[in-house]
DNA sequence: GTGACTGCAAACGCTTTGCAATTGA
DNA sequence: TCAATTGCAAAGCGTTTGCAGTCAC
């Protein structure tokens, strides 16, 4: 089911300004902060509205259509989530994000269940560290 | 050595703001968020200013002597360092945190390492789900 | 005495909100 | 038609900053 069916199966609308974010996140491979997105869109459709991406995005999110990261510091980033979960190191030196596919995180996850009965939700994930070139 | 050798030590003063900071951290189990720790130091003595436990706090963090961590959200939480690290899974249906013991996350730090070679930070972290009361 | 420190007020960056005007279904 | 959606401007929040005055050493 695709973006637009879910969307108009639940009552949303399909507007201009929903089409273009969703366009947008669909050609792009990396996370994009909100403000991000607003200029990218702005670029193409110079009169799009901050208030409507953050409101589009929070919409896209409720649905699962698209997730939120938090990499650290006040921004949140979205990407599509289509393109399948992944957790992100992030190298406190130099400030390069590493993807990493969620298997990695599976023993933690299970190890949570069994000894604290938390069901950990590990969609949200950013690590800080030190990458491999920044290691002392 | 304690918190106020190691501010002499370094060349700083210990003025009595930063003794009063200190003062409710190491009286204190939980984590505070740092405007928390302002209204409180303020309740004690009504004169100190926000920005002024700000400096302290990031001073603080940079000796090492408190521990700053992100919950979720835009809020920055603070505990003395001495209690030693521990992570926090946060409940996002009740909002509880759980603290957990740093061993329970060695071995995820283990295969970062020897999977990309990150060395993760892990002092910092807070993981989001459901804890065992609000799971379905 | 002097530079480290503080208080104040204003600004910051990201995000949210109230409300009147607009628009997709 | 009419509720859902938008744009705008303003506020919200936690945090940071510039600067003049103060204080620990």
């Amino acid at each position: 089911m695709s973006c637009f069916e879910v969307l108009k199966e639940k009552g949303y609308r399909l507007t201009p300004q929903r089409l273009m974010v969703l366009e947008l996140l669909h050609e792009t491979n990396s996370h994009m902060s909100a403000l991000e997105i607003v200029s990218r869109v702005q670029a193409r459709y110079p009169c799009v509205n901050k208030s409507t991406v953050y409101r589009t995005l929070d919409l896209l999110k409720e649905l699962d259509l698209v997730t939120e990261t938090e990499l650290g510091g006040d921004t949140l980033f979205y990407h599509h989530a289509e393109k399948g979960h992944h957790h992100h190191l992030i190298c406190t030196v130099c400030g390069g994000a590493i993807e990493v596919e969620e298997d990695v995180f599976a023993e933690l996850e299970a190890s949570l269940r069994d000894r604290f009965g938390f069901s950990a939700d590990l969609k949200h994930l950013a690590i800080q560290g030190r990458c491999a070139n920044c290691r002392v």
